[in-house]
DNA sequence: CTGTTAGCGCCTTCAT
DNA sequence: ATGAAGGCGCTAACAG
């Protein structure tokens, strides 16, 4: 691989000239600057990112931890990423509030890190914001000193909530899952706190016995188990609306109670929520709520490297727009 | 951050010999060696992969390309290479066949390569393998040179094949999926022979005009499309067997069928492959085969290593167990 | 505007 | 068995 005094010695300069004319942050003259980028081009030089963080205690390399993989939010990073000249790696944590990342900002080989729905503890997360930049996409913990991005959650669910009223449910149950801790991640606390606003708002009567929570670490089966004690119901005690925090538990319910002869939307409406395949999947289509994942990824990618620069006095937090995507399962008013 | 510096300070020894000691090729007194710890311990000393790199011109992190997640693979990886002391970064890349993953081993963040489920050119894939230790994992191609950990895709395929042909089954049909350039991934078409040869030796006729390619960016909705032209035949012309190269292709024939009132496993049995959620999803649920992920993700990181050590005179390739799932789309004999 | 110099953290040869 | 010295590729401070 061609080094930089390599390309160096090719343009009949100083290491340090090419070194300025790359990260272009000090005056050379423009025909210095042509023959060196001749140079780079000839060699196909690539700057080598060790020797460079070593010595400039600055890295553009972003750890992206996630615990759910979302291909539009990984695509929106790269794609931001790759505009602004930074590179992403990214690490898969199925263990949640695990520390483990910690070595890759430790051992130097990333400088800043993304979280992707990774739910971390607040007070590790107050002191790692304060070592490293960081910011949360999607999922998030209420933090001024941390840097969000995500959709409105709470508004998000108010609308759908309202949309359902407006099509004439009025019994509802809202099916949230629980972590074994018994914790809520934060956008689940929102969610249903935007359904409980939509009710009151519309003078709704709200049974908190027709819903349930179900254990986050249950599969498919689990969910299923659940939605049976929904299809047992008598019609007349059954809700005509559930609202599912994420499109597989809406998945399932649709799947349980079809199977179980009860009609969907006919006698009950089932939402999720994610516009994921599983919602295409399941008969009938589920109704649920898109994020604009993309974008998400895109912008928590700028906002960290504007911590980075250190363009930003304050952290931010960035709210995009959610849409409603109606299918079978639950129709437009 | 304590550098190796404050080690040897805080030990009383020169930085060289708490290099020696940790790194554990050299000797070194068992008394200097366990004040040397002890100093680790003390100032929580994480080496610095950038320098260490920089000056061995070795990298202990390894790149993983993905094209698809799978969840079980990343765990395997991670947890052979946690045992190894190495580290994993890894990089989603949805267009397949491309070399954008170059720069991370080119910039040296990386020094050896695991793909996952990821196409590349032969000849490309060549000349890499000549410059940094490779392998594939799940998909590969076929190349001499490459060491690759998968599942017998053929022998999987035609295990389950028979399976149906001991059920009675006997007009088959495979549904495989094709790339835009026409190209079949290797582990497809060694599917799709694994399924011939199983008619082959059974002497089970076979009519190719039942089979069917679906577009590999086909969404759900492509392959319920292609479903419906099965569900529109006459009774009597319809294969009595699906064989899918994919979960979510199976889970479309089934529901598809299902919606238009064929009878799937009475008059069509329909199957998958991979046990994904998809698998579980639809209704009736899908027979499919499962691959042991884990272990083929921990195989590839230990291969990887041991390339990396020199250990490995020539490449290797490595078969594990598949295992065969029933489930109600397709009943065992 | 360009070049010289020093050193980021680490490993490895060589001398002791 | 231990230590001293050099240098991997790069940037930043300084000199010219």
């Amino acid at each position: 691989m061609a080094s930089l005094k390599d390309v160096a010695r090719h343009a009949g300069v100083a290491p340090s000239t090419v070194s300025k004319v790359l990260s272009g942050r000090y005056s050379v003259s423009a025909e210095c600057a042509a023959r060196v980028m001749a140079a780079v081009r000839e060699l196909d030089y690539k700057p080598n990112l060790l020797g460079r963080g070593l010595r400039s205690n600055r890295s553009t390399t972003v750890l992206m931890v996630y615990s759910t993989f979302v291909p539009g939010i990984m695509m929106g990073v790269h794609s931001a990423a790759h505009e602004l000249g930074y590179e992403v790696v990214s690490l898969y944590m199925d263990t949640v509030d695990d520390e483990y990342f910690m070595k890759y900002l430790e051992n130097g080989l990333a400088g800043s890190v993304i979280f992707v729905n990774y739910r971390f503890d607040t007070e590790k997360l107050g002191k790692l914001s304060r070592k490293y930049p960081m910011v949360q996409c999607s999922e998030y913990v209420k933090m001024s000193s941390s840097s969000q991005v995500s959709v409105d959650n709470g508004q998000a669910m108010y609308d759908l909530t309202e949309q359902l009223i407006l099509a004439g449910r009025r019994r509802f149950a809202f099916i949230n899952t629980v972590a074994p801790g018994g914790h809520l991640p934060f956008f689940a606390e929102e969610r249903e706190r935007g359904f409980l606003r939509a009710l009151e708002a519309h003078g709704i009567p709200y049974d908190p016995a027709l819903s349930a929570r179900c254990d986050a670490e249950a599969d498919y089966e689990g969910m299923v188990q659940l939605a049976q004690r929904y299809a047992a119901m008598k019609d007349s005690e059954r809700p005509d609306a559930i609202l599912c925090i994420r499109d597989i538990l809406g998945a399932a319910f649709v799947n349980t109670l079809v199977r179980a002869g009860v009609k969907v939307p006919g006698q009950v409406a089932v939402t999720g929520f994610d516009n994921t395949t599983a919602a295409e999947l399941c008969t009938p289509q589920l109704t649920t709520v898109e994020q604009p994942f993309f974008e998400m990824g895109a912008e928590a990618m700028r906002l960290i490297v504007s911590m980075l620069n250190g363009d930003l006095a304050v952290n931010r937090r960035i709210l995009l727009e959610h849409r409603l995507v109606f299918r079978e399962s639950a129709l437009q008013a």
